[in-house]
DNA sequence: TTAGCATATATGTCGCCCACATATAGGAGT
DNA sequence: ACTCCTATATGTGGGCGACATATATGCTAA
């Protein structure tokens, strides 16, 4: 985690502000949710071993569910055959598969963006130049 | 710029929820004042020019520089050399740039994490995949 | 029995970044 | 005077993430 203040001062507890996915949490669950139907507490399970970089907050990862719910892009149902705490079960809408073929355009174009300002970096501190015409590089 | 609502109702005048990038200007400004020492407005054309996809906000563009500055990544002074209303000419620090090499690696890690998604996407729907397997895929 | 733990869902609060609107001011052209 | 361009700055609201906390079910150990 990276975040401005780091360099020089203490924390702030939050947020990292500086780079990090924002909003990956959706198309993610979409995603998964396309595999097959599942509830929160297991798409948590599936994000922390396989998807994001750093554990999910639960918290977001329900208010995500919900609000994609109330969206229509996601539809629930009660799960009660197991035992244990009732579980929702999600299940991916037309429309929330639609969305996640979208989000996928999106996040392309975000790479390409990121791709954009790494090229111009290494144009500015070209790695290990030796180059031939002397000319210095920093 | 997309969002789950637009797919099926209107707007939500803010903030595209869904994937953009997030805190990009930061580096972004970093990494055009170590080309050299520039002013709000100017970072504003060039950005515009090169580097972001879309417009930055200027409101946010001089915030975000006031901030840096706070946080000792770069130095402002006037100048008043010039006709026209005064302008703040702001230089990269030495620890500006050590940030900005700190931000690099963030971004490479963006980068990676979401070309993670977009591979496990391309698993779920392969790209034209005829099969001679016969099996079905979708 | 009751205390603790894992499962499972949910809300409260705060901070950051972004979008959009607006304010201020100097200088040039009409 | 009025408008436009340059240039900097603040107000406001929203979305998402981080962290804390609340709730309930069922199992197991003391």
């Amino acid at each position: 985690m990276m975040c401005a203040g780091e360099l020089h001062s203490q924390e702030q507890h939050c947020c990292t502000p500086g780079c990090r996915v924002h909003g990956m949490l959706q198309p993610w669950l979409l995603l998964l949710l396309h595999e097959g139907p599942s509830h929160g507490y297991q798409l948590l399970d599936r994000l922390r071993r396989d998807g994001l970089a750093s554990d999910p907050d639960p918290g977001l990862l329900y208010r995500t569910l919900r609000q994609l719910e109330e969206e229509g892009m996601v539809v629930s149902s009660w799960d009660t055959t197991r035992s244990g705490p009732a579980r929702r079960r999600y299940e991916l809408s037309p429309e929330g598969l639609d969305y996640l073929h979208a989000w996928v355009g999106e996040v392309a174009r975000v790479r390409n963006q990121l791709d954009h300002f790494l090229s111009a970096y290494a144009q500015s501190f070209p790695p290990q130049a030796v180059n031939p015409e002397g000319k210095g590089g920093d």
